[in-house]
DNA sequence: TGTACATCAGTGAACGCGCGTTCACTGATGTAC
DNA sequence: TGTACATCAGTGAACGCGCGTTCACTGATGTAC
């Protein structure tokens, strides 16, 4: 892999290019700056002229990953004719958020999917793009008078809950490798099941006592 | 660290319990062989007269935690007076779950919290205990004529996905590190929404168009 | 318009790490007769 | 009751791996005057 000139031209973006690429099929753990560089023919130490450490590529990556769920998330929302009725949106935006996850379980596990206690990407710079179309779905919702301003606050949670562990599971759990058909009936079923519950005048259910966490 | 026979008498357990320690702060990613071994004195190799490989390992010790959690979420269930009406029975299986990956988010990891294509704990000898008591807490709620039939059916996504996820999400994402209380309360709301869902009487939200994954 | 110089963006080699796993081996234990 | 022998459960050393990161360095580029 030869280069004309001394200089690469744009390696940090060929390095969050080439990050993509690793943690598409591996998720975040595939991700090593000495094999993104070899891939670019450049010296594993090129790699930190552009990066402080292989955290700070990942979160990179992660950035885009983001920036790219939110806008295929868009584009079934725009596709399933959802934005017209808010609850439909709000379904819209569900499902995509799991159609991606099924989709790229690589980079939702990138995007989403760490478990551990260093600094998220998400936290920088705000809230990752794919919640902000969660927050507007519900506004709508709101908005339109569907869900009363008591109920608005923290709907997020379970919306996010519900679609995040679904995704979580059919790609990890008993779900992994059944037929796509069969898992998306599963996964209208949960989000519809939310929905149905956000909405649901105060619900029989949650007459319960208050019950504490050990 | 002196042993006073040759053979160490239960090596195979010891290396569970000891794999048990150092996931517990670490996750599955702070189990390995040659640490294990090392722990109890022991040389690396002998671990292999117990387990066929890390995998293997790590599998045992995944069943143990399954045991554990699923005797946590139990008393959980019985503190909570939860048993008796079926609807708050429901309820605490799901705050049982999270609170359980709340206590100990290593050993839930190591549960419920691989993103790979290899072989999964849960799936040898049948479901994880966990799941077991939420199939027994929709049936109770089903016997109790709560749920109608049709709906029993493929109720375990809606109400595993949104615990899972959000157990998840109170691990890892802008929750992590907030107040126990204040994660408590969105928990509490998470699970009753998918109760509330799921009880709903043909939730308006489901009278969607079917929208199919790209 | 030319040039001195600062800075940028790379190179190449090396360090130390801990891992999973395998090899050939041996001390301890149990069992058949 | 004693003994030969199979098997079990360890030892100790080593292999090869790929990683993140750092060191001292240099060729290429841009800019002030």
């Amino acid at each position: 892999m030869a280069r004309e000139t001394y200089h690469h031209g744009d390696l940090r973006n060929a390095l969050i290019r080439a990050g993509l690429e690793v943690t598409r099929s591996g998720g975040p753990d595939a991700l090593a700056i000495r094999d993104v560089a070899r891939r670019l023919g450049v010296s594993p130490n090129a790699a930190y002229r552009h990066f402080a450490d292989r955290d700070a590529l990942l979160a990179a990556v992660a950035a885009r990953i983001h920036a790219d769920m939110a806008e295929r998330m868009h584009a079934f929302e725009v596709d399933g004719l959802g934005a017209a009725d808010p609850r439909h949106r709000l379904r819209a935006v569900g499902l995509g958020y799991i159609a991606f996850a099924l989709d790229e379980p690589g980079w939702f596990a990138v995007a989403f999917g760490r478990i551990d206690n260093g600094p998220r990407s998400a936290d920088e710079g705000g809230m990752a793009p794919p919640l902000i179309l969660l927050v507007e779905a519900l506004d709508a919702l709101a908005d339109a008078g569907l869900l009363a301003s008591e109920a608005r606050a923290g709907a997020e949670w379970p919306c996010w809950s519900a679609v995040h562990g679904f995704a979580s599971l059919a790609l990890t759990g008993p779900l992994r490798g059944a037929p796509r058909a069969a898992v998306w009936e599963h996964a209208e079923r949960t989000v519809d099941t939310v929905i149905d519950g956000l909405l649901a005048p105060e619900g029989a259910a949650s007459v319960s006592p208050d019950v504490h966490a050990g």
